[in-house]
DNA sequence: ATTTTTTGTAATCATTGACATTACATCTAA
DNA sequence: TTAGATGTAATGTCAATGATTACAAAAAAT
């Protein structure tokens, strides 16, 4: 399976903050429009990254702002807020190989440190984004889209 | 979402053919028996694999090999041929973003390159590991059990 | 040639997670 | 006090995973 459209979603949210702060207050309602997802999911969404303390949201009157400096989010910092997969483990084990067969009961010494080898390798990737990227990257792509 | 367990499971059956090659028939009951996964799963995997070049299968008599040298599997072959993701992408975008709003139209402008590198780095580290390293930490680990 | 073992595959089913949707309580600025 | 938002519970739909039963087809062994 892919990793859940929940990470995307949420970068797509911090472009909006970015892009309309000031201009626009950004509701879950203007998010919605915006992403074409039901405003409930972006709630729930925004509830996950004001829990990571990466937004602030505002009850009453509305309205979602970076917590931080966007220099100081880091695209691994989304992903862990909004849970993409279970247990932080990237890969699904089968459940209970067989302790009679030899294979079977050393399968998780045999493979474990491969699998976080590979996930530490995705994980440093989006460690080295940062929504200071992603903000000069729509700036340039607005900016081009009347020339 | 997980990676599908196809994954950690397909691993599981080439470190059974290797360390029981000679032995043991390899057969799907066999491997249903180490995995503690369904026989027909299995099956269904193993035609995956074949499908791929990786492995051969004898109809009739029953029993599988791999049909290279273990040095030229890479787990990347594996994840590929079991395939996990769809399309191949591993991050799944949300559909219809507005094309009303400047960053709805652009998201994947912004974004896609970025995704592309992170799912790069993943796979990179995927096809640095060799059936070859499984056989050797597999034997290590299984030569430890009674010291 | 027949039997036996095994693979290949179709058909069902249960479970789970994603995402949509309705409804409503709660908060807060104006 | 009210209007506009957020927070959240409850339901529903859909797709993917994996289990399971059943059986046809292959091929070695007798």
């Amino acid at each position: 399976m892919q990793i859940s459209s929940r990470f995307t979603l949420a970068i797509h949210i911090f472009a909006c903050i970015e892009t309309f702060q000031g201009e626009y207050k950004v509701t879950s309602d203007f998010l919605a429009q915006s992403t074409n997802v039901n405003p409930v999911i972006i709630r729930k969404l925004l509830g996950q990254l004001k829990n990571a303390d990466l937004i602030d949201v505002a009850r009453g009157t509305g309205g979602t702002t970076a917590a931080k400096p966007l220099n100081e989010i880091t695209f691994l910092d989304i992903y862990r807020a909004v849970d993409c997969i279970e247990n932080g483990e990237l890969f699904h084990f089968h459940e209970n190989p067989s302790t009679d067969c030899p294979v079977g009961r050393n399968i998780h010494h045999i493979l474990d440190d491969k699998l976080i080898r590979i996930q530490d390798a995705m994980e440093k990737e989006l460690a080295s984004i940062t929504l200071e990227d992603l903000r000069k990257d729509t700036q340039k792509y607005l900016a081009n889209e009347h020339p």
